[in-house]
This record gives C-alpha cells, sequence and structure tokens, in this order.
DNA sequence: TGATCTAAGTTACCCGCGTTACTAAGGGGT
DNA sequence: ACCCCTTAGTAACGCGGGTAACTTAGATCA
C-alpha cells in the first residue's frame, strides 16, 4: 500500500499513482480483469457482477490510466502531430481549431509543434526540423503541416516517415498530399454576386500576382466574367502591398483614373486588410458604400470585416474546415485507406453582410 | 533482425522501431551503457572509444528515443497542459505562443486541449473537465488555464491535482496563483502620454464598467489625472459596447455634447474596437488625428491598430508574456520551490504610432 | 461415468527505457 | 602474494498496461 503514494513533500496534495494494479486488488481480481472491463472488450468473458464490481473501484480509488504506458504497450499513441508556423501568427488559427476538433471527435490528441519557418525558405529550418523530430519522439501516428498563408512548402525529410497531411500549402518536392482552399471558385463566387447586384465594371485590387491565391482568385474573376459574356480590364487591375495602405494606394488610382461616369462602381479587393485602405479612399471621394461603390474583400478576417462600417461583404478562407479535413485525411491514411485526390479544395464562401 | 521491422503494409517506408536494444547490438555493448550515454550521465564510466562507438550507432540506425517509454521508466513526463478558450477565439493566442516558446526553452512539451468554456460560467463545464481529464491522463507535470479576456473564473476539480498557473484570468473560488495584465498602470500611461502631448481635457471610453479591464484601467486614468493636479470629470466618461458601433456611438457622444472650445482634445479608448470606431466619428465630423483629436486605444489587436490610418497609437496586453511566465511559474512549481506572489502583474506597454 | 465444452478469470510475457546493484579486469601498495 | 581501489561496463528489476495462452469449475453430452 505505502509504495503507492509518494511521500507529499509540501502542502499540496500530491497522490499521483493509483494503477490497474490497485484498482484490481480493491475490486478483489488480477489486473488483466480491470484491463478488459476498461477496454470493455466483448471477446473476453467477465461476469457482469464483477464488471460493475471492477467499475466501482475505478470510481472508488479515482483510477485514472496512463496514456504514455497505454501507448508503449498497445504500440499505438492515439496522437497527432501539427507543425506550424500559425502560433506565431494569428492569421489561420481556425486551422488549428478546425484540426483539434475533429481529433477530439476521434478520441485523439493534438501535439502542436512551433515552427518560425516563415517565408524565407531555408530559415530556421533548424528548428522546423527540431520541431518534427520532437513530434516523432512522442510516436505521433501521424503530422499535419499547415502554413498562414498558401503557398509551396518543402516539408523536412523526417516528416516523410509517417503519414503527413499539408494544410493550406502544398508539397513543393513530393507528392504529399495537401488540403487548400478552393481560390479560384472564391474568386467566382465574388465576381458573380457583385454581377448579380448590377455591376459591370469592376475593379480589381489585386495581391503580389505570383502568389497562388492571387492566380486563383483572378482565374475565378475571368471566369465570373467569362459567364457574363464579359472580358476582364486589365487596367481595371491595380497590385498593391497586402496592407491597408495598399489597398488605399491602389483604391485611389482606380477611383482618380476615370470620370464619374466610367468609374468602376465596385471593387474586388483580394484581401480585407486592402479592403480596409479601400474604404478610406472610397470615404474620403465623398462616396458611399455600397451606394456609390460596392466593395468585396476577400480573407474574412473578423477583426476587420465585422467592425468596418458598414460591415464588409467577403470571401472567407475555410480555415476551420482545411484543419478537419485534414485531420480526416490523416485518420484515412493511418487506417491504411487510400486517399482520393492528392490535392483537396475546399469551397471558399461568401459571407455577406453590408457593403454591397 | 527480423522482428524490429514490421513487415510494409503498403508502399510507405514504415520502419518504425528502432530500439536502444538495436543500438546496443549494433555497438557491440549492453543497452544499459546505450541509456548512459544518451543521457550522457557523468557518474556513469564508459570510455571515450565506446562513446563515440555508440554514437555512431545511433546515427546509423536513425535511432530516436520513445518519449512515452522514457516518461514511464523515470516517472517524469516533460509534459505540460494548457488548457483553454484561445484556440477558439484567435484574440490572446500569444499566451499560446509564449507559452510555447518557453517551453520550448525548457525542452519540455505542451499539450493544448480546448475548451468552449465562453463567458457565460458553468456552460460547457463538462467539456472543461473533460479537456483537464484527458491532459491528466497525458500524465502532464502542470497546467496552465488561459481565457481570453480578464476575469475571474472556475477552474475545475481534477486541476487541483497538479500545480496550476491562470493566466489572463484569476480564481475564483481557491487561491491558485495567477499572471494578470496590470490594467491599472496600463491606464496611467495612456493618460501620461496625452497629458504629455498638451492635452487636458481627455474624453474616456469605457468598457462595461464592471469588469476587471474597466477597473483597473480607469483608475489608472484616475492615477495620472491626479498625479498631474487633475480630477476625471465624470461627464467625460461614456460606456458603450465593445465594438466598433459601440465606440461611434460612445465618441459621437462625447464630441457633439460640447462647443468647439470645450470639446475634448484627446479620447482614451478602452480597447482598440472601439477606437476603430471613434475614428469615424471624428473624421465624420471633419476632424483629423491627431490634429484635432488625438487617440489612443488598448489591446493592441494588429490587426485594428497597424491598419487603422493613421495607425493607432495603444496600450499592449502582454499576451506573449504573460505566457512565458506561465510556464516560467509553472516550471518554479513542479521544481518544488516556492513561487513569491500569488497574483503576477505583468506591464502593459504603450506602443506609439500616430494617433497622438 | 468419463469426456468435452464453455464461462470466467488468471499467469506470464512483452512494450522501450531508467536505474540500481553487481561483476570483471587491471593497477598500485605493502 | 594478497588486498583494495578504479575503470568499464553488465544483469536484472520495475514503470503501467495490453494480450496470448493457460487454468479451473461447472454444465452438457454420449
Amino acid at each position: 500500500m505505502a509504495k503507492t503514494t509518494s511521500p507529499d513533500k509540501a502542502g499540496t496534495t500530491r497522490q499521483r499513482g493509483v494503477t490497474m494494479n490497485d484498482v484490481a486488488k480493491h475490486a478483489g481480481v488480477s489486473r488483466t480483469a480491470v484491463s478488459f472491463v476498461l477496454n470493455n472488450r466483448e471477446d473476453a468473458s467477465i461476469s457482469e457482477e464483477t464488471r460493475t464490481r471492477i467499475a466501482d473501484a475505478v470510481q472508488a480509488l479515482g483510477y485514472r490510466p496512463n496514456a504514455g504506458a497505454r501507448a508503449l504497450a498497445s504500440q499505438r499513441s492515439d496522437w497527432y502531430g501539427i507543425v506550424t508556423e500559425i502560433v506565431t501568427a494569428p492569421f489561420a488559427v481556425d486551422i488549428i481549431k478546425g484540426a483539434q476538433d475533429q481529433a477530439w471527435i476521434d478520441r485523439r490528441f493534438l501535439l502542436i509543434a512551433p515552427s518560425d519557418q516563415g517565408d524565407t525558405a531555408g530559415t530556421n529550418q533548424g528548428m522546423e526540423d527540431a520541431a518534427v523530430e520532437k513530434l516523432l519522439e512522442q510516436r505521433v501516428e501521424g503530422l499535419l503541416y499547415a502554413a498562414t498563408h498558401h503557398r509551396g512548402v518543402h516539408v523536412p525529410r523526417s516528416a516523410h516517415e509517417v503519414p503527413t497531411v499539408l494544410v493550406n500549402c502544398f508539397d513543393l518536392d513530393g507528392k504529399l498530399p495537401s488540403i487548400v482552399p478552393d481560390e479560384r471558385t472564391g474568386g467566382r463566387v465574388a465576381v458573380e454576386r457583385l454581377l448579380r447586384a448590377g455591376h459591370t465594371k469592376i475593379g480589381v485590387i489585386n495581391l503580389d500576382p505570383r502568389i497562388p491565391a492571387a492566380v486563383g482568385r483572378l482565374q475565378g474573376v475571368r471566369d465570373a466574367l467569362a459567364a457574363a459574356g464579359l472580358e476582364l480590364d486589365p487596367a481595371l487591375v491595380v497590385a498593391g502591398y497586402a496592407t491597408a495602405d495598399g489597398g488605399y494606394d491602389a483604391a485611389c488610382q482606380i477611383l482618380d483614373r476615370y470620370t464619374v461616369k466610367d468609374r468602376p462602381t465596385a471593387l474586388f479587393c483580394l484581401n480585407d486588410r486592402m479592403a480596409m485602405g479601400a474604404y478610406d479612399a472610397i470615404k474620403e471621394r465623398g462616396l458611399t458604400i455600397p451606394g456609390d461603390i460596392a466593395v468585396i474583400g476577400f480573407d474574412n478576417q473578423e477583426l476587420i470585416a465585422a467592425y468596418l462600417r458598414p460591415k464588409l461583404t467577403t470571401v472567407a478562407l475555410p480555415f476551420e474546415k482545411m484543419g478537419a479535413l485534414g485531420v480526416q485525411t490523416l485518420a484515412a491514411l493511418t487506417a491504411g485507406q487510400p486517399i482520393t485526390a492528392n490535392q483537396q479544395l475546399v469551397d471558399c464562401p461568401l459571407l455577406e453582410r453590408s457593403s454591397v
């Protein structure tokens, strides 16, 4: 008896260490019986009476299984790992939330390892490798690799030792499966909405044209216009820094370039921060939103979109869903099931607020 | 030999399971020797030659320790747990970042469990209990309990079984140690800054006056005014909903209540979202920031403060530092050291941008 | 009546590793 | 030649729990 409770050092009640053995003794059965009951194995035959006696003992002693020991014995850990730069930048936290929730549903745990990978490839690669290494030491059964911004990445070598799924990014080297937002459709629904509201002259405030987000969204814009028998006027597309100031400058350019009659009646800003700047440019000119100029953003950054006045209609990045889908894909992989597509696209829904 | 490599099922190279035994065999020594070398124990005597031979074997086989087994044998897990609602609301993610970084430095792991605790006490208590329970099953050595908004909370019972530290909240029941922002000093530095710029008529846009943040910040305002021989005019304090709209309304009230001569020349908004609304109210009246009205916010929500035009001078909540301090406090507790104060206050620094 | 079968458990081994004895070989002192 | 002390390791036990193989008592069957 004495051996199970470690001597209390300070005042803190530290009674750790109720093991299955203690439960077994208390219930007057073997440890194996306890194990069978706890994992309610149907194949083992334990009488109903013994079952409840064991359950009572568990209750009485406050027994709590030791996850580490269980993992050791059963050779399965019930843990996934996620290595990500997101903890550094609060942009895409919903990926973590989605993954975590889904993992919770699957009765699994998510180990989160930070990585200050940054945008410059190769920087801090050391830390990232270490993160993966640490996760593998915990014997995670699968790995999620998540980025804040949709882009191509190089995944650390050791990540290949275990099923790995990329979220919000894709593998530049090999062919690891990935989950990315469907930027193209996102661009399309935004413009479709504007067309439906009667706008035909639509200015586009673009991101750096080389990044996947810009490529996809702009393609979506063309899709929507084409479906309406229109073409994208290159003069109406202005790129800027992905900030409020960048959006302000770009909006000024677009708005001042035309006479009132020819001026676009709507702006599609490829992210919310730029939309925020565009708002200022529009208001400065004595124009109203959406009366004179309708605005649609992209990203659905709550802090901006929900608090701008008027509230911003925008296309949402489905972070949460991507996170959940990442875990589901991982579950399939670890179960040995083949996955359907190597790259899964997740819809970007349009969130209607008051700027159209 | 054959037993260590499990039969590859699909194409994936799954060679899991290099153990210390394999390393020992490869190096021609006992497993114990390997263990000694890996934990580089000075007291054990292993010749330099054997040491390198073992290190080489580790390298050659790609051995990676099994964290679970190590935890089981050594009776220490190297893990802390953090249960928090933050994953749900991206407001205070920096707490996680700070904790994670500090944990990484201490060579420890952070297990994050989500809890949709919400503001209404008692709701979803079940899920929160389950989260703590799960963390304890992983045998975390300590627990962090973090909230998005500074407030009093009830911590699940089982959390008391292990050293626990509250971050950005405090214990309503017992006396668990906590780390909270020094709201009062934050309010003081903001007003001091305004006084230094020559403002004496300062409007305050208040939060719900009952929450700790409002109480502390307002007290700080009084401190600063008193030090300058001034008093807080109650008429200059207007409470509103903690949103942009709320700030807009409150600012309108304050601005319209006075003649131009008597009008306050500065607004201290008790959070950034309200400052965002105040900006609109000010601009609508044809006034400039900071020329006619200086503005200071609180919270330093990057997305708002850094992108408003002009950029918002604001008081930052020290989330990251609080997270790190939480882990440090936990480390002290688990090491059996007594902690100095039951409630640790962390400074809220003023971030100067362009609105003063 | 003895053989066979089933229900209800139990014994014993293993997971990968930390750790405390213990051994074995060489060296020095007297 | 004998004893003791290092140095360099090794054997063996235990951490908490999963699980295959085995036992034992009663029930069924021929």
